[in-house]
DNA sequence: GTCGCGGATCGAATCGATTCGACAACGCTA
DNA sequence: TAGCGTTGTCGAATCGATTCGATCCGCGAC
């Protein structure tokens, strides 16, 4: 007989049946009040598991079974740091819980590191939301795909058999590219987002760009390039503050070859770009228009009456949700596309005068 | 025979087994090369599992017979919107995931939601970690415990059976107050995080704090009142700046009692204040001192230089991911308390002349 | 030549529930 | 009173793997 190294045993539910005189199928009808039980029966059983400490069925027996574990799997791209730093991912997974919350689903945080790759494959999960796919992902999306779990992608590259939920990324950046047309700059940068895995910070070159693996970063900058074709600009390695803030300073730094408005990826890249503005002694948006993207509140003055193109979040998250909702009920939703509004802040001027 | 409505049926380790002409355990065998295996046979699975699209065994069986899921409930107190404001919690959390991710663990996202209250007993986690736990967690605390899952609080009110990572959290505010003192001053108001359930925002009354059920925040009252017994000050409902922002305007709108100074229990909040402040024309630390709490960066000029005490939150998290570990590998670790860091910064000195 | 040992494999029990089909008991209608 | 639909309960199969003990085989040691 093996050694029990855990202390009491943890009851099962045949053992509540047991002590309560009926079969086990019962006692599971009863805790889960499918299908007829006598009330007599039910309050015995449960009177029996009260005695024994027994709080419900296994959770790990029951997904078993049911082929259903409840737990949705959503897929951020780094540390859970950088990740949560950006108030926009935040914001999307507050709506996705706001959705799968009630169903009685949880989230379970996966990141794309070597390590945690495998646990994307050996995770109980129901379901999987992507959170902006990089290539590194598009394999382990096959496999789970192959197992017969639905993918949600929030701004992927469109990939068969995932559920999109989209951003009208290029014709919004182009609206943003045309209020500084029509402000009357012509000397216009780009700072972007990560465009690719490779994690190089600096100058944007044309063939960087072609490289580029990062489907929303990529659409962003050929929105810009339909109004301002030989656009340049610096890539960063995400939408951080301080990464804008390097990217301002590269940019800024020379008044020959300074840009009199940038178009940054994200407001906290915008934020950033300010940021350098203010130290080189730069007014925005009087010696230079500053606009951004996404239209999420950032803690900092600086950014705080942005221009920007203010795109639905929560909106984006609760698409996500009720998409992986209806994969799992068996629907066949279609992907979504949402669109992002202009707001004119105080961040955008003409251009000063020569 | 059942009609199967869900396309292809998956392949079973036990298919992959009986393709390759060898019994299910030698196949599991393989599959996690865990004892002997001939190369030759290994390789016939393997290429059998490729063949059939068996991409390894399935999550859920696995954990219900081996009793672990790998998985990590992470208990946060509100929405995962309010809780990731808090730049504390997503640090801490980073910390948890910095130790645990590589082990193979991977954190379901709880919240104490009535709706996902049952989540906390249904979710097949190995172990939970409770975020400044209120005193309606105790009960489902009990419930997970009696099932053998460990549990570890991080600034929770000591629990029989649960793994403490704390805060000196008296002893810190203490140093603060004893700053202020030095300094002069005699007029003091506290700004205290949520102190309880009930979710009222209003002046401090003594009554108020005896009734106050979140540990952390009344242990940093206390804390003040060794130096300022008779501290008054605004109770708020969480850690941000807008809160801090309405407790501020409500201690310092009127001249005759408006305090010369202003411990708020964290930086987001003493950063309202410090906007609060801003907008009545008072300045800081010329009219008001403005002492905080955690020693975050926050991205907001205005609390740059915040005087505060220094918390380690990474090593916070870090501690309560191994304390999970080392549980979860039959260990029994002690409680660990780390201690806060006093930082003078800008926003402190003495009271204005009368 | 036999014994013993270690490597490779297999069979069967097990994890803890859910669920389908069968069945008994009961009240009701024709 | 025979037939029938309900309600309540049970037995047994099933979900898909892991793991313990047993078996078989080949080889080196004595």
């Amino acid at each position: 007989m093996p050694v029990d190294h855990t202390g009491p045993v943890r009851p099962t539910l045949a053992a509540v049946a047991r002590r309560a005189g009926v079969s086990s199928s019962t006692a599971s009808l009863a805790f889960n009040d499918s299908g007829p039980v006598a009330q007599e029966t039910r309050d015995r059983i449960l009177a029996a598991a009260r005695e024994l400490g027994y709080d419900g069925p296994d959770p790990r027996a029951r997904s078993l079974r049911r082929g259903r574990s409840g737990i949705i799997g959503v897929v951020l791209e780094e540390s859970l740091r950088d990740a949560f730093r950006d108030p926009m991912n935040v914001v999307m997974l507050d709506g996705i819980a706001d959705v799968t919350g009630p169903s009685g689903n949880s989230l379970l945080l996966l990141t794309e590191t070597a390590a945690s790759g495998s646990s994307l494959v050996e995770a109980p999960v129901d379901a999987v939301v992507l959170f902006g796919c990089s290539p590194s992902v598009d394999s382990k999306v096959e496999i789970v795909q192959r197992r017969g779990i639905p993918v949600v992608a929030i701004e992927g590259r469109p990939l068969p058999g995932v559920l999109d939920v989209g951003l009208d990324n290029r014709e919004a950046t182009r609206a943003l590219a045309e209020h500084l047309r029509g402000l009357g700059h012509t000397r216009v940068a780009l700072v972007t987002l990560e465009l690719d895995r490779d994690r190089r910070r600096g100058i944007l070159t044309p063939s960087r760009i072609d490289s580029a693996t990062s489907f929303t970063a990529l659409q962003r900058v050929r929105g810009a390039e339909e109004v301002y074709p030989d656009i340049g600009g610096y890539a960063t390695l995400g939408s951080t503050i301080d990464e804008g803030r390097i990217a301002g300073r590269a940019l800024l730094a020379d008044p020959a070859t300074r840009p009199t408005a940038v178009i940054a990826q994200s407001d906290l890249l915008a934020a950033g770009v300010i940021r350098a503005a203010g130290e080189l002694g730069l007014d925005v948006p009087g010696d230079l228009s500053v606009v951004g993207f996404d239209g999420v509140r950032i803690d900092d003055p600086a950014a705080a009456g942005l221009t920007t193109m203010v795109q639905p979040a929560l909106d984006k998250g609760r698409a996500a949700g009720r998409g992986v909702l209806e994969l799992l009920a068996g629907g066949s939703p279609s992907s979504v596309s949402f669109t992002s509004a202009f707001r004119r802040g105080s961040t955008t001027a003409p251009p000063p005068a020569v």
